[in-house]
DNA sequence: CTCTTTTCTTCAGGTAACCTGATGATTGCA
DNA sequence: TGCAATCATCAGGTTACCTGAAGAAAAGAG
């Protein structure tokens, strides 16, 4: 591809998961879209981590790993489009519960075909041993290189 | 982790492949920081794509597959921090060509020797058999996903 | 109980990393 | 020689985050 100073990336791990990533990356949130339910990736933040009970935007906030304020905007963007309503938190007046909309059920429920569609796309590939292979080896990288980091 | 409506992230090869990114992706831009050459992960854009003898903007979009605007940006933020210069392209008077400057090389090579270190440590963790497994299967899904979408 | 500190959310404003559209210079083809 | 295509760049917009500040409610100290 290159003659230059560059090392071929077909031997950089880093570089590997970076393209594997970006091949699978939009694909969820392509196939819900195409499934009825107009949305943008950065609302997976939600979607992923919302109990069926409703849960507050700053546990959702912790859990995507990312600021209440930033959470508050994909929240607003999904109440707006009618996949979450904000109602009262019963056990404290300050906060909030975001919950599902019966919309948004349905966009989960769209997410876990299509994931399983992916999963199974991949099977037909790689072979039921080769993608177990692959997720242990994620999981090893993963376990390790998140070790200690957390203050 | 959560009750809700949300499978197990562990067997979703798609948010695997989404944690192991996000836990090897920036390791490299801080490796070459730590090294002496201050840059943001945006700039590897164009350092994984230079050649040698010079490379032109429109061409180094390209290859990172942005726009020749972006990639415009990217190189006026490295001709400012001393790491590229533009000079006029001999063979096209309309285009530029933009070089490596001895910092830049420099910078780049303190890539390779972090990616070499990022291998080894993966070595260590997974044993050469299972990463090279895993760099196979990364090149499968790659180039499985890849297929039959350029225009 | 009251006072203070903490927690929860939201308002306001900022930045990084892209994008589209328009413009001027130069090239190469008919 | 005229003119469409190509190269870079200017201007402005969007997305997905961020920090800082502020008000309401809860929790803990005395």
């Amino acid at each position: 591809m290159s003659d230059g100073p560059n090392r071929p990336a077909s031997e950089n791990t880093t570089a590997l998961l970076g393209l594997a990533n970006s091949a699978l990356g939009h694909q969820i949130v392509a196939g819900v879209v195409t499934a009825g339910y107009p949305q943008r990736a950065a609302h997976s933040a939600v979607f992923a981590h919302i109990d069926l009970a409703g849960t507050r935007p700053g546990e959702l906030a912790r859990r995507a790993n990312m600021t209440p304020q930033a959470m508050g905007e994909l929240v607003d963007d999904l109440e707006r489009l009618r996949y979450v309503n904000r109602r009262p938190d019963p056990t404290d007046r300050r906060a909030k519960l975001i919950v599902l909309t019966p919309r948004g059920l349905a966009s989960v429920q769209a997410a876990h075909r299509t994931i399983a569609g992916i999963e199974s796309q991949l099977t037909d590939l790689l072979g039921e041993r080769r993608l177990r292979q692959l997720h242990r080896a994620l999981h090893d990288i993963i376990n390790h290189e998140g070790r200690g980091r957390r203050p």
